[in-house]
DNA sequence: CCATTTTTGATGTACGTAAATCAGATTTTT
DNA sequence: AAAAATCTGATTTACGTACATCAAAAATGG
C-alpha cells in the first residue's frame, strides 16, 4: 500500500496537524520539526493522494485561455478544441473559461493579462504574439506564481513553463526537404506564402525553410516572400499575381492561414503548369487539395493535442507535479493523400 | 457543482440507498424505482466523481501487458515504455503486470491469454499475433467481462475493446507515395524487406505499398519480398544478396525490424550506387542512418503512446467511461532529417 | 387477513487528505 | 520567574462515493 499522512507522522513521530503544516506550508513548525518531518517524507516515498487532494478541498481548477480573435480555420479549429475541453471540464475539476483578444495586438493581449493578476485563476494559456509588453506581462503572472503556458506561438525570452506547439523552424526545414525532393533535381523558382512576418512561428518557418533550401538545393531559388495576412482573399491576389508574372515558379510553400486563397489561385493556374505544393495545417480545404492533387503535403499541427497538453500542463503545475515530457512533445504531422486521418 | 447522489436522491424521492442500489447495480430495487432513479440521473446530468469513487473503493486498477520475448529495438522500446508506465503506476492508482509470452506463437499467447480468465486482472493489454486461436481466446475474456486492448499488432475479428496502433495499410501507402515521389520518374525496381508475412502488420503495409506503387507508380516494379524475420544478421545476408544480384533496384522498402542490418548491407553497396530507402520504426540506428544519408524517411509507431494510450483506454473501460477517440488515434509519424525529436 | 418475502429508508464507517479549533507544551522576551 | 509569543498535538468535520447493517414499509402469497 502506498503511505500516508499517518504513516509520516509516526515515522516522524509528530502528529497529523504538524504533517498537514508542513505538507502545505503553512506558518507554526519549527524549523528543525519541519526537517524531521522533511526527512520522513522522502524516506517512506510519501507520494500525495492528489485525487483525495482535491477531493477533501473540494477544489476546480480555473484556467482561462486567450485565444486571437482571428476568423481563419486554423483558429477556428482551436477554438472548437477549448470548446470540447470546456465541456469536458466538469468531468476533470476543472473550470475553463476563453478570453478572446484581437488578434496582432499585443498592447491587448498585455492588458489582458495584467488583468488576469487580479483574478488569479489557477493558470493560464495564451496564444502569443511575439512582443516585449506581452512577453513582461506574462513574466508579470509567473512571479505572482500563476503558471502559465502558450499554444501554438511561442514567446521570446519569457518565464512561460511551458511551450505547446510545434518546433517552427524544424516545420520549414522539413517542407524544404519535402519540395526538394519532390522537385527532383528540376531548377526553378519557389514562392513563399506567409501571413505575416511580424509572428514568431512564421518568422521561424521561413527561417528553416530557408536554411536547407540554400545547404541543399541550390537548384532552387526562393523569391521574396508573399505576405497575404493569413486572408484568403488577399492570398489569392497576390499569389495569382506572382505567377502569372514568373513562369519560373515550380515550387510553393504556404506557411501561414489563408490557404483557401492559395488553392484557388493555384487551380486558376494549374492548367497550364505543374507546381509542387507544400502547405500547413490542415483544414477542410487544404484536405481536399490535397486529395485532388493541387496540394503535395500538408504540415499541421494537432490543435486539440496542444488544448489538451496545455490543461494537462497547466494542471501539473497547479499541483506541483512533473509532466511526462514525451507526452507533451507537439508533433509535426505531415499528411500526405494516404496517411489523412 | 456538479450534482452529487444526494441530489438523485432527491430528485428521484428516494434515499440514498436506493440510489447506491441503482448505481452499483445491487440487487432489491423494484422495476419501477430503479427507472425513476434512472430518469433523474439522466435529467439532472449526474455523472460518478470517478476520482472520489476509486478512493472510496481503495481501488488499484490491475492491469497485464503481455509483450512478446523478442529482440529488436522497437520491442526493447516498448518494454522500456511499459517499464515507464509501471514506475508512475502507484501515482496513478494502476498495478500493471508484464508478462512474456514467445513470439510469433500464438498457442502460447492464447495458453496466457486463458490463465488470465481465472485471475480476472481489471484489463489486458497485448501484442497480439494474428491467430484464431488467439481471437478465440481474447473473445473469452471479453466475454468474462474483462476489457482488452491491442497494441501495435490488431487481431482480425475479434471483439478486442480498442486497438492501440497506427493503420498499417495507410502506412505501406505513405511509404510507397514518399518512395515514389523522391525518385522522381525514375525507372526500376524496388525491394521490400519484411519481418515474416505471418503477422498482421507487417501483411498489411506491404498491401498498402502494392497498392500505390501499382496505381500511380508504373514505373517502378516491386521484387519478391524478401523475409528477414526481424533478424539483423538474415536481413543483412538476404538485402546483400539481393542488391548484388539485381542491378536495377533503386528503392528500397524496410516494413519491419531488423534495421540494423538493412543498413549494414546498405553502406557496403553504397559506394557504387545511389538508393533512395524508407524504413519503419525510429531507433538508434536508422536515426544514425537518416542523419548520415543512407536511409531517406523513417515511418515510425511512437511506442510510449501506445502504452499509454493502452493504459487510458483501459481504466475508461474498466470505469464504464467513454475516450476521447481523437486523443487515442495513434498516428503514423514521418521523419525526416530536419524533424527529428 | 395474516405471514412471508421483497423493497426501501436510515444510519454509520471507510477511503486519504484539507482545514479548522482549542488545549497544552515549548520557547522567547521582559 | 512571570508573561507573552510561538509551536505542537489531539480532535473534528468535510469532500463524494462505496458498502454494510438493521429497521421499517410495502407488496405478495396463501
Amino acid at each position: 500500500m502506498r503511505p500516508t499522512v499517518h504513516d509520516i507522522a509516526a515515522a516522524a513521530g509528530v502528529s497529523l496537524a504538524t504533517v498537514d503544516r508542513v505538507l502545505n506550508q503553512r506558518p507554526g513548525v519549527r524549523h528543525v520539526t519541519r526537517e524531521k518531518v522533511e526527512t520522513a517524507i522522502r524516506e517512506i516515498g510519501y507520494v500525495r493522494d492528489v485525487a483525495a487532494a482535491n477531493l477533501a478541498k473540494g477544489r476546480t481548477y480555473s484556467f482561462v485561455f486567450i485565444v486571437p480573435a482571428s476568423d481563419n480555420s486554423f483558429m477556428h479549429g482551436l477554438n472548437a478544441e477549448v470548446m470540447a475541453a470546456v465541456a469536458r471540464s466538469p468531468v476533470e475539476r476543472t473550470d475553463i473559461r476563453t478570453l478572446e483578444v484581437p488578434a496582432f495586438d499585443p498592447t491587448a493581449l498585455a492588458a489582458a493579462l495584467d488583468t488576469l493578476r487580479i483574478e488569479r485563476p489557477a493558470g493560464v494559456a495564451l496564444v502569443a504574439t511575439d512582443a516585449p509588453e506581452v512577453r513582461d506581462a506574462v513574466d508579470r503572472l509567473v512571479q505572482d506564481g500563476i503558471p502559465v503556458v502558450t499554444v501554438v506561438s511561442d514567446l521570446t525570452g519569457s518565464q512561460r513553463h511551458h511551450y505547446a506547439g510545434v518546433d517552427n523552424i524544424a516545420a520549414g526545414r522539413t517542407a524544404a526537404r519535402l519540395l526538394g525532393r519532390f522537385l527532383g533535381g528540376a531548377k526553378g523558382d519557389v514562392a513563399v506564402l506567409a501571413g505575416s512576418m511580424l509572428v514568431r512561428d512564421h518568422r521561424e518557418r521561413l527561417e528553416g525553410f530557408a536554411a536547407v533550401m540554400a545547404e541543399e538545393f541550390p537548384g532552387l531559388s526562393i523569391l521574396p516572400v508573399i505576405e497575404g495576412r493569413d486572408d484568403p482573399d488577399m492570398a489569392h491576389m497576390l499569389v495569382s499575381d506572382a505567377l502569372s508574372k514568373r513562369d519560373g515558379i515550380i515550387g510553393v510553400y504556404s506557411l501561414g492561414a489563408g490557404n483557401r486563397g492559395l488553392i484557388r489561385a493555384l487551380k486558376e493556374k494549374s492548367v497550364d503548369r505543374a507546381l509542387t505544393v507544400i502547405a500547413h495545417e490542415l483544414t477542410d480545404h487544404t484536405r481536399t487539395a490535397l486529395l485532388d492533387g493541387t496540394i503535395d503535403a500538408i504540415l499541421n499541427q494537432d490543435a486539440g493535442h496542444e488544448v489538451r497538453s496545455a490543461i494537462r500542463v497547466l494542471k501539473a503545475k497547479a499541483d506541483g507535479l512533473s509532466v511526462i515530457d514525451a507526452q507533451e512533445r507537439i508533433r509535426l504531422d505531415i499528411f500526405l493523400k494516404d496517411n489523412l486521418p
